[in-house]
DNA sequence: GTCTATATTGCGATAGAC
DNA sequence: GTCTATCGCAATATAGAC
C-alpha cells in the first residue's frame, strides 16, 4: 500500500492537513477522531502526533494555514497599486467576496464559531487575519485616497468596516447556512462593482453617475 | 422551592424555552442533554417531552420563537411610516444592529451554524425570517422612495442586501466570535447613522453633505 | 459504578534515504 | 551497510454516557 517514493515533509504535512480539514469541516471538532483522518490517508497516528503534537494543535494549524492560503490574495503586492481608488476597491471587493464564499474559509469559519469558547485565541487570530486585517489595509487605501482628494473627509476606519460588511453580505451568510453554493465569477464581479459603486458614490467628493 | 400557584401553560413553556436556550447556547446542541435543562428549572423530563416531543423539536421551537422575539421590532407597524427615507433607514439600521448583537440572536445563529447540516429547514427558516425578510421589507421601503424620487434608479434588491450587510458588519462578527460584548445605545446609534449616511449619499438623487 | 470511545503514548519492525 | 522516519499495533488514561 505504500508509495515507492517517501513523500517530503511538506507534502506529508499538507496531505494530513487537507484530510483533517475535510473531516473536521464535515463532523466538527469534537466528533472528529484522529483515526477518521488516518482512515482517509493511511499512515500512523504517530506520524500525526509527531508532526502536530495533539488534536488541538492539529486543528489550530489547519485553521490558521487554510485561512492564510485563502486570504493570501488579499495581501499580494500590487493589490494596492491601482491607478484610482475605484479600481483598487473593485479588486479588493472581488477578492473579499471570493474568499468569503470559498469552501475552506466557510469551513474554518464554522469551526471557529462552534469552538470559539474552547479556542478563544483562535477566534481572535482568525478575526485579525481576516476581516480585521482587510479593514486595516482598506483604511490605509482610503487614507491615501483622502490625501489625494478622491473621497470626502470621513472616518476611514468606520467606512472600511462598512465596506467589509457589504462585501460579506447576505451571500456569505447563505453559504455559511448551507443555503447556497459558491458564486461564479460573473456573480462575484457584479456584486463587487455594485458594492463599490454604492460605497464610492457615497464618499467620493465628485458625485459621479453610473 | 415550588411556588404555590401552578404556573399557566404559557408560563411553563416559556420557562422551559428560556432554560433550554441558556443551556443550548452554552454547550451547543449535541452536548446538551434534557437533564441539564431539568437541572436548571426542576420538574420532570416528561413535562418537556409532553410539550415538545423530542430534543430536536425543542431546539427548533426555541430557535424560531427566540428569533421571532428578537426580530419583532423590525416588523412593527409604524416602522415604515417615517417622513423620509433617511429617518426610516436609521430606524431600521438601529433595530438591525441591535438585533444582530443581542445575546439571543447570536446564540441562535451559532446553534444554526453548528447544526445547519442536521436542520437544513431550520437554517432556511432562520434566513427567511431574519436577513431575508429584512432585505425584502427594505426593498419595499426603497421602492417607495424611488417612486417619490428620493433615490437614484438602482436595483433596490441588491441595495437592500448591501444595507443589511453593512448593518451586520464586523461588529456582529466580533460578537459571534466572542471577541466583543454587546454594544451600548450610543454605539448602535452612531453606527446606524454612519451606515445610513454612507448608504444614502450613494443613492440619493440630491447629493447632500454631512 | 460500569462501559465505551478515543486521545495519547510506547515500542519493535520496516522501508526508503544516504 | 547504517540511519531515520514511519508504520502498525498494543497499551494506558480519561472523560462522558448510561
Amino acid at each position: 500500500m505504500n508509495v515507492l517514493r517517501r513523500p517530503s515533509a511538506a507534502e506529508r504535512r499538507s496531505r494530513i492537513l487537507r484530510a483533517a480539514a475535510d473531516v473536521f469541516f464535515e463532523h466538527g471538532f469534537a466528533a472528529t477522531s484522529i483515526d477518521m483522518i488516518i482512515a482517509r490517508i493511511g499512515g500512523s497516528k504517530r506520524t500525526i502526533y509527531a508532526e502536530f503534537g495533539n488534536k488541538e494543535a492539529l486543528f489550530t494549524a489547519l485553521v490558521t494555514e487554510l485561512a492564510d492560503d485563502v486570504l493570501a490574495p488579499l495581501h499580494e503586492p500590487g493589490c494596492n497599486e491601482a491607478p484610482d481608488i475605484r479600481t483598487a476597491l473593485v479588486r479588493v471587493a472581488e477578492r473579499l467576496i471570493s474568499a468569503y464564499a470559498s469552501k475552506d474559509l466557510v469551513g474554518v469559519y464554522r469551526g471557529i464559531v462552534n469552538e470559539a469558547h474552547r479556542f478563544p485565541h483562535l477566534a481572535q487570530a482568525f478575526y485579525d487575519k481576516g476581516p480585521g486585517r482587510a479593514a486595516r489595509e482598506l483604511k490605509i487605501l482610503l487614507d491615501a485616497a483622502l490625501r489625494r482628494g478622491e473621497i470626502k473627509p470621513i472616518d476611514t476606519a468606520v467606512a472600511a468596516d462598512h465596506f467589509v460588511g457589504m462585501a460579506r453580505d447576505n451571500l456569505h451568510l447563505q453559504v455559511v447556512l448551507g443555503l447556497s453554493g459558491a458564486p461564479n465569477e460573473d456573480e462575484i464581479r457584479s456584486r463587487a462593482t455594485g458594492a463599490v459603486e454604492l460605497f464610492l458614490s457615497g464618499i467620493a467628493t465628485t458625485s459621479r453617475d453610473r
